[in-house]
DNA sequence: GTAATAGTGTCTCTGAGACAATATGAT
DNA sequence: ATCATATTGTCTCAGAGACACTATTAC
């Protein structure tokens, strides 16, 4: 049994594409109690605090569900867990800490906020605990992924172009993508049935429409055989 | 502050390559405590139990050092972490499992054994607590990881041939890999200043003799920017 | 020599990178 | 028609899959 007081916190880090200003954001929560109240923090529940769950999944859920997050999620899944002696001023805690993907801009509580991942991931904006390289690792994460899977499509939703396919997964990869590359792409997702043309079309600015296709199997990932080589 | 008992426990899949028979090996521990005394379990232990530890890393390490592995180990990353009211039978409890791999074949106490990996993730052999779910997440990770990486490479020490790398990689990916391919990559790895040809030869089993290269950079990961196909 | 395995050469095929050429809307 | 962007086509190149061919050891 343990020595001493100890925390199991879970941790999400949500996040959305905001087209408005073309770039990755993370829901932050401005804490109510302390320590470190009134911060800007990763929305996050204890484990074994004031309410038991069953589960680390559905501690996830609950928290998904507070007002904390409050959002639907197109994608979740565990990242890692941190634990030490020192990231909670309280006691030893750990922290296991998820990547969350919201596909639409939604409005907020006004205790919530969406933050530049890139300033929070590159120590810009700093968060209390060990916020910081949580959100490096995940954002991490995301861009490995990336690499060599689908992810980035779920911050489209479930209907989208292929000329904002290839904008999202130049911002996840951080880097140009050509458009014929992810062409290919989605030609080789609709071969395999994830995708699907939808004949619609939506007005880009200006120019011509853009062709749409919807997402046949929504919070599916799709792993391609080959990596953007860079 | 915590409700009720509740345990964090460390827990290691430590797997090597057993040349005699073809296969990889997990290391499992007798139990010398309740629950499940006597049964054969995962080396892991309670962080922040009977001593205090700085972080996971620091109950890894003391894990690691302990009689219960003590081993070297030639990579080690944590996988995940399940927690939930029923996997234990004293109390609420998580665990942070980790992959790891030895690459020398060695001597192991009376309380130790090596059991085919392939046989604990599949069920056959079973066992105490969520364990073999825990195996089988582990074999996921080595799997996948490998088929783009050089993961597979940390199985043979310091230094191996192209044919053991051949087998490694059949072995690791349940499936053939051509000579041609792993050839291909060790170029890959050679110009990436990865590994370098020691101009030694090693016999195999009657045949030719296998020129031999050396890991310049033992424990680093490359990934390679395609993966194999199938 | 033969047997057995190591190592090389060559061909096909897929998909990324690059970019030119054409198509389709708004004005 | 013009502009702006979408979409298609073509070419190169790297690397996996496949397999034939040559090389080097033991006997």
């Amino acid at each position: 049994m343990p020595l001493s007081a100890y925390l199991h916190t879970v941790d999400l880090c949500v996040l959305c594409y905001c087209r408005a200003e073309g770039e990755l954001k993370l829901l932050l929560n401005k804490r109510d109690a302390e320590p470190f109240a009134g911060h800007w923090a990763l929305p996050g529940v204890v484990v074994n605090g004031g309410v038991q769950d069953l589960s680390l999944q559905d501690a996830v859920e609950r928290l998904r569900a507070s007002s904390k997050v409050g959002l639907a999620l197109a994608w979740s899944e565990q990242v890692g867990t941190v634990g030490d002696a020192f990231r909670d001023p309280r006691c030893w805690s750990s922290s296991t800490y998820y990547l969350a993907i919201v596909a639409d801009e939604v409005a907020l509580g006004e205790h919530q906020g969406w933050f530049s991942l890139k300033a929070v991931a590159d120590g810009s904006i700093k968060l209390p605990f060990d916020h910081n390289s949580i959100v490096a690792a995940v954002q991490e994460r995301l861009l490995s992924k990336s690499l060599y899977s689908n992810l980035p499509l779920m911050f489209l939703g479930h209907e989208f172009s292929a000329p904002e396919a290839t904008t999202i997964f130049s911002l996840v990869l951080a880097r140009p993508v050509l458009k014929t590359s992810i062409r290919q792409r989605l030609l080789k997702l609709t071969e395999a049935g994830y995708l699907r043309e939808t004949g619609r079309k939506k007005q880009g600015e200006g120019g011509r429409p853009q062709a749409t296709v919807e997402n046949l199997r929504p919070g599916e990932v799709y792993f391609f055989d080959r990596s953007f080589a860079d």
